[in-house]
DNA sequence: TCCCCGGTGGCACTCAGTGTCAATAAGTTG
DNA sequence: CAACTTATTGACACTGAGTGCCACCGGGGA
């Protein structure tokens, strides 16, 4: 009504569209399997042209990248916030419990794109690159938290690394079991495994930085 | 003269041909970068028809693939190959090193093919889909290596996956210092970082397995 | 009212990838 | 030597991905 928001009105008939195309397309790719929906299906299912979906999105993959690409803010912005004095264990045990937890909010929709993801090929491709683009802002929060260069220290690009094998491994056997196993047991369990290598300090000046 | 090697004569041609169009593609992959080179371009290159660069590679992508998928069983191998008694961190890097040591053996041409790779964001998506590939495999060969099984211990797959997460830093600042850094040096900082969660034997017993 | 502008659809084009078929070369058997 | 078999190749056709271009539509402002 009154003072324009300046992001407003037509901007979510956009966004609105966007959401028709993503669910439309999630909803074929999951139902037929990757490779047997055509982008005129997906486009058709939403109401829009074929020439409208690459105005929103840059092939039938980037519909599942886009749908993960605000995960890895969510990640870092969750590590950023981790007091400094917890130790990398914990902080990064949180950050990468925000996308579980969101998978474990809604176990139906998340189990059937997980499942989907990780068992094409092309789609899993698309996610581990994504992973590496975590990796990389991981790494970057990590080493201003405990003032080291990840261009100089190996310990913040491994840390991250290490959280998100652990991230993968969880979402791995809740793809497995179908559902069945319990995400938050998991994720303790997968960083109990790591942690030694994510605290061990004392041996972190020594071994990894540049010698001298 | 005599004996027939039964693998022969005619099969060293299609070797010549799949070589061939290796090095013609590599070449002009590293040249004019990934989708400036058409597919037409590198069968002309190689002097055979578009259709036959198919019968060779299923894409673009699966040139580099196949020129990577060799490392996999070559990693695989040398950790089956490693004593029992070796602890885990000892026995990965030695593993892991297999191809590392391939690039510093030919640091010319390994160099632009390793930036080629990380660069190209639909080859980095290809590598690391074949590094999941590997980290299947080594986590099966680590499971009965130490008696657990890779389905209910969660530790096969994470040291598996630290292992490569080593590898993948190792390569990244190899790159990016254009082959100044030492490779054999990185190797053993990254394993330094990671080797106190791999061989945290006391420990992963009663964090990582099911418990009761 | 007229104009400007973001979003859209339609069209044409290049390139990736696949199936099919006929021609060729090489190796085999009589 | 001749007929036959098998593998490889080039040529053609076709579907689908992805992009550039342009004309069209609807709303908001001068």
């Amino acid at each position: 009504m009154s003072a324009k928001p300046e992001v407003t009105m037509a901007q979510r008939k956009r966004q609105l569209v966007s959401d028709e195309l993503t669910e439309a397309a999630l909803q074929l790719l999951a139902l037929k399997g990757f490779d047997a929906v055509t982008i005129d299906e997906i486009a058709a299912a939403a109401g829009v042209s074929r020439r409208t979906f690459f105005r929103y999105f840059a092939s039938k993959e980037d519909v599942v990248v886009q749908f993960l690409t605000g995960m890895g803010a969510d990640i870092q912005a969750e590590l950023a916030a981790r007091p400094v004095e917890e130790p990398p264990s914990v902080a990064l045990r949180h950050a990468v419990w925000v996308p579980i937890a969101a998978c474990a909010d809604h176990p139906g929709r998340a189990l059937r794109v997980v499942q989907l993801i990780l068992r094409t090929p092309a789609l899993l491709a698309r996610f581990l690159e994504r992973q590496a683009q975590w990796r990389d802002d991981l790494a970057a929060v990590l080493g201003s938290r405990l003032g080291l260069d990840p261009d100089t220290d190996l310990y913040p690009r491994l840390a991250a690394g290490m959280a998100l094998s652990a991230f993968d491994a969880v979402l791995q056997r809740w793809s497995d079991s179908d559902g069945a196993e319990d995400l938050a047991d998991l994720t303790d369990r997968a960083f109990a495994v790591i942690a030694p290598a994510l605290d061990a300090v004392e041996g972190r000046a020594a071994d990894a930085r540049e010698p001298r």
